[in-house]
DNA sequence: TTTCGGGCCAAACGCGCGTTTGGTCGAAAG
DNA sequence: CTTTCGACCAAACGCGCGTTTGGCCCGAAA
């Protein structure tokens, strides 16, 4: 993936051949939860800096444009949850079971790694098309895996058929990533008892009778 | 309300005395479709002038400060939308066929006045929060109606028992205003057949079997 | 012991932002 | 006709941003 080893940090991952501090996943942790707490733009390269101990300048040593932070945050993101998400969604059994499970995965993701998730949303936003292309492609086949899995519930009639796949998985995903809204403010609720919830306003509703 | 006089346009909007232009309106309209293009942040003042066909500078005889133009985007955002909304909900009848109407409603509003919803989601972040309180607590105030109205559903027998009427309340408007980040650019489909969906998934998998 | 280079500092750069100031122009008011 | 005043122009302000440059320090390599 050339593409993909022209972003990587300089030479910090790629290269640790000595045993430097190599402090690249503390800032991608750093960035994450700044751009979770202010946004992507609504957080500067001083404050990312500042979090570090160290000056803004020397950021560059790192990246070599605040961007960057944003791809390899959203990478992380991508790492830690789609993955796993998608193998669900391709995995065997019948559709609806498959699709409970996913639920209830996609739910438990949004509600625990909140400060990835966070960067998702806005992510499109404030980035050139070029470099957002890798994420809107996953997040698209993902999206194509739930509208699948929809259809083939209705085939199998456990799910009902009067209504369109496509938007149904739109709704469906929409419905559990604007979780991440409200969750981590209120957590006094459990996140079981939210993802139960998840499941049966997000399932139930397309349960056949 | 001295507060609220205190934010209302200069002179423009209370005191036409003359025939002038007063263009009050169309900077309101101009601002709210930059904020849901761009954003807040993103959007300039000089962006705003230029889709006025001023300077930058001239738009401090409407205004005295940026904050001011994201302020009345969501009061007008507020009055078109939320004060029907908790219309319906405060209505009479059962509480199931009402809680229907108000999705039915609420979704058509998120898929039709599509440029006054988006300063909704992102408002709380870059208003002060002395200037944010008055949405949140009108935000507030909706939710609870939901919540009540979910409660009455539920102890009508209409509603299924096993779910919190808050947590509930919560998972169904975060539904709701979600719809906005996809309805736009998918114009193919009628704003009648997502709200069936969005009535289908929302309410059903709320009902009581 | 010298060399080398990664990791960071210190200081500056240009730019666009929100905001301020003072002035111009034309139409309504007297 | 003169005055008044709101609507807008023109130009500048300070600030913080992302980014660049050059150099220092110290541990590992030779």
């Amino acid at each position: 993936m050339p593409a993909s080893a022209a972003l990587a940090a300089p030479s910090a991952s790629p290269s640790p051949r000595r045993g430097g501090p190599d402090r690249w996943p503390e800032l991608v942790t750093a960035a994450a939860e700044l751009f979770a707490e202010k946004g992507y733009e609504g957080t500067s390269l001083r404050d990312v800096a500042e979090r570090m101990g160290m000056l803004k300048g020397s950021l560059y040593h790192y990246i070599n444009a605040k961007s960057d932070l944003l791809v390899h945050v959203l990478r992380e993101a991508h790492e830690r949850g789609v993955k796993s998400l998608s193998a669900i969604a391709a995995g065997d059994g019948p559709a609806i079971e498959r699709l409970e499970a996913l639920v209830g995965a996609h739910a438990r993701y949004v509600c625990t790694e909140t400060v990835f998730t966070a960067s998702f949303l806005e992510a499109h936003r404030h980035l050139a098309p070029a470099r957002a292309q890798e994420f809107v492609a996953a997040e698209r086949a993902y999206r194509l895996a739930v509208e699948g899995l929809i259809a083939r519930g209705q085939a199998e009639g456990s799910l009902r058929a009067d209504l369109d796949p496509k938007v149904a998985a739109l709704c469906l995903l929409g419905f559990l990533n604007s979780l991440h809204d409200w969750v981590s403010p209120a957590r006094r609720l459990s996140v079981r008892r939210i993802c139960d919830h998840a499941i049966a306003i997000g399932i139930d509703g397309l349960r056949s009778r």
